[in-house]
DNA sequence: GTCAGTTCTGACCGATCGGACAGTTACGGT
DNA sequence: ACCGTAACTGTCCGATCGGTCAGAACTGAC
């Protein structure tokens, strides 16, 4: 059954992306990803040089759409320039929620599969951290400092001194939970 | 070469968690631990049930530490729950620093071994995050904003309608940005 | 119909991995 | 010295995975 062109490799690539930002990178086989797009394991390699072929080109435009963002900025300077990439990242990051999410799936996989039930008590820092508050408004800022202290923290020792670090990361939480409601 | 109970054991955990924090979970075998730790892989599954126990048992003082904390400020309110809440996961997540970049490393390892070298426009967006600062505070703020949208981006739909998301991921990180330095 | 080129597939391969198991070595109590 | 037990190992196994390859099936141009 050989279809047109691109019917079967844009099939493909969209199964890949579902399935990839269900059970993460590693946790897909090539024969997932071809039986739920419908054809064989080896057809998939016809298409693509290889696995990691398929999440590259998957990735790409998020990459070139970061490239491009990057290049718009490079002539500003101060106030426009933050405020143009903080806007740019947003909307950037909100355009290509899939990909970023498969980017964490093989991380939740783990911490979810543990006898360590990790996210119940993630969700109890949530409320926590959004003062028992159910408003959306609380909730998404809870759900910032609770990424931005997890990934800063493991950032590179160099970045800055575990007391600057420590300081500024408790300042900026504190600054983005104390949010007035709309 | 029978060694005293808890030696070779600690040293498993020991080697499993440097090598989980730069190759990540998966991109660690059995075999590379039982080496770096000097013994067979027969011995590491005589003392861990399976590779997965290893993983846990690394995880559970970080879990535990974070149980210990929801627990302290379950009886607080208002302002007071907040910064206890803040400043409580902010050290732990310092003390169990090494724990959370072997979260990280799967993705890492992922982003940067392909075509697309993601991390030199990481860098880029870094920069202008900061407004081109070289500051520790900035760098630290623009790390805290680059992790806080990546991360709230990726949640669930249900947490909040993607106009409040839009709206409060860039209200927060421009307040988080604009710092005013000690 | 013919034929060249694209698309697709079944069967197979080598490598790797997590794990099982019987047997060996070392240790500590008696 | 003896022995039960804990610690450790060499070897093997089944499963899975990414990838190869020769050839079949299909398509469009002539």
């Amino acid at each position: 059954m050989a279809r047109s062109v691109s019917a079967m490799r844009g099939q493909i690539l969209e199964s890949a992306l579902r399935l990839f930002a269900v059970h993460g990178f590693r946790g897909t086989s090539l024969q997932d990803i071809a039986s739920d797009a419908g054809c064989s394991k080896a057809s998939l390699l016809y298409h693509f040089a290889g696995k990691e072929k398929i999440l590259t080109e998957l990735l790409t435009p998020a990459r070139d759409a970061l490239a491009t963002l990057l290049d718009r900025v490079s002539g500003l300077e101060g106030g426009r320039l933050v405020e143009e990439a903080v806007v740019g990242y947003v909307d950037l990051t909100l355009r290509f929620r899939r990909e970023i999410r498969l980017l964490f799936e093989d991380i939740a996989e783990m911490s979810c599969h543990q006898d360590l039930n990790v996210m119940e008590l993630a969700d109890g820092l949530l409320d926590a951290l959004a003062g028992r508050s159910q408003q959306a408004p609380s909730r998404v800022a809870a759900w910032m400092v609770l990424g931005a202290v997890f990934i800063t923290s493991a950032t590179d020792d160099e970045v800055a001194p575990d007391e600057v670090l420590r300081a500024e990361m408790i300042r900026s939480a504190l600054r983005t939970l104390d949010h007035t409601p709309s």
